[in-house]
This record gives C-alpha cells, sequence and structure tokens, in this order.
DNA sequence: TCAAAGTGTTAGCCTATACTAACAATAATA
DNA sequence: TATTATTGTTAGTATAGGCTAACACTTTGA
C-alpha cells in the first residue's frame, strides 16, 4: 500500500538523524519521535518490508533509494515551507509545526508554486 | 474531546449545503462529501452531542453558534489558501484539493500570516 | 390501501496508528 | 561472573473514522 504520512514522518526523522548521528537506531528514532518502542518498532517493520528502509544485524537503520527520495522530498518541503512562514512573519516554532503537518499533504504542484513564488520574492540585502 | 480534521470537514459542508439548500439534511451531506449514510449518521450523532449542531424532528440539520463559527473559519481558509494558491499557477482542481487538506492543520498565526501576504501582494487590475 | 422509495439507525467490520505491559536478548560493568 | 542497563519485540488495547448489511420509519403514489 502507498505510504501515509506517518510513514513518510518517519523517514525524514531518520534522514534527519543520520545527518547527526554516526549510525541510527530505533531507539534514536523513538526518542526524536516522542513515540514508545513499540510503535518505532512496529513502523520499521513495515518500512523494511515495503523497502524503504534495511536495519543491519546490529539493529542500525538506513534509508534505501525510494526510502531516501521521499525523505529527501519530504524534508525539502519542510525547510522551504518553514522558511516561508517565517519569511511572512511567522515564529520559528510555529512555522516548524505547520510545516510539519503540511509537508505530508500538499500536492507537488502546489509545493513548487509556492517554492517558485519564494524563491521570486526573496529581497536580496542590497 | 476536541473536534478532529473530520468533524471540521462535515462541519464545513453543512455551511456549504446550508447556504445552497434551505435545509440540510444528513443524506445531503453524505451525497456531497461521497460517504455512506451510516457514516453520516454517526458524525451527526458526534457532533450533536458535542453542541456543534441541532437536529430538529425533521432531521433538518443546523450548525450551532460553535458550530457555525469552526465551519465559517474553515471554509474562510479553505478559499482564501485555494485562492492564493491558484494566484501562483495552481490549477483549480488541485488548489481546492490542498486547501481542502491544510486548512485543518494549519495554525491561525499561519495562516493569518498567509492571508496579510496575500492581501498585500495583490495586483489591482489598475 | 399497500407497495416502493427515501431516510436514518444499529451492529459489526476494517485500517491506521498510537499506547502499555511484559518479555527476550545483548552489552556493560561492579 | 552476575547483575543491571539498553534495546527490541510480542501481545493486547484504544481511538478515529471509514465501510456494508440489515432493519425501521415515513412518505409517496399507483
Amino acid at each position: 500500500m502507498a505510504l501515509q504520512e506517518s510513514g513518510e514522518m518517519y523517514l525524514e526523522t531518520i534522514l534527519i538523524l543520520s545527518n547527526r548521528l554516526a549510525t541510527v537506531r530505533a531507539i534514536d528514532v523513538a526518542e526524536q519521535m516522542g513515540y514508545s518502542k513499540p510503535s518505532v518498532s512496529r513502523a520499521v517493520g513495515l518500512l523494511k518490508k515495503d523497502g524503504y528502509i534495511t536495519v543491519d544485524g546490529d539493529g542500525f537503520l538506513s534509508l534505501t533509494h525510494s526510502g531516501r527520495q521521499i525523505a529527501e522530498q519530504t524534508y525539502e518541503r519542510h525547510i522551504l515551507l518553514a522558511k516561508f512562514f517565517i519569511r511572512l512573519g511567522v515564529d520559528e516554532e510555529t512555522a516548524s509545526a505547520d510545516a510539519c503537518k503540511i509537508e505530508h499533504v500538499i500536492s507537488q504542484t502546489t509545493f513548487e508554486a509556492i517554492k517558485k513564488h519564494a524563491e521570486q520574492s526573496i529581497q536580496p540585502d542590497v
């Protein structure tokens, strides 16, 4: 079945953690997301079954090609949306929280339109 | 408990239908949303229990004050977001679909920032 | 009048996704 | 080495919110 919103969130979290830590395991994901170990264990099993991540013998998680694609796409959306909201005057925390919700439901079409708009309306620091 | 995304969607639908029909009943909501009668029946029961709508002896649905507030807020978000996306070059259908998702998850803060931005950047027809 | 259509409800099922409790396996250390 | 801590899994629970099947009214109209 297609990846749900929560699946995207797990992949994005794994990406972010792997940019910060040498290795990523389920417990790191649980701590980062504020979820219980069993919830993450289950999610990891599903993501693995569907080919989005691999888990090696030591319990280290890695994104597969398709998993990484989704994680990066989601993360790009997050960064750009949050930046855009901040530029509109929204505080960082709210901007990030909203980006975190919207990144999963927005279409590629609309995201790209916002991206183009945001890039166009950048005010250079003269 | 707090109103969920689906509850907002029901209230918004009832508002839209009541602007279009003399009376609104569960079956109209079901047809409009593409849901089954039992799903709507259940949702109507919950919305009624929580004081967002009333149902009279003939099965006609009305928004209460709090229900109308939420419906109007949600609808306002929908309209403004969709317009904004369309102005950025997104086709109507996609813009509306995205607005429909985002309207439920965006914070008031971020919505107002987008609203202000959208109003500022209106290009008057000279 | 009596059958058919329209409307709503009840009962029970399904999926997604979180949770706790309890256990198992491994690693670290007194 | 024996205990404790860390990590992961299993089993079962809960909530939200769809669904179908089946039934009960009510209204309509031949």
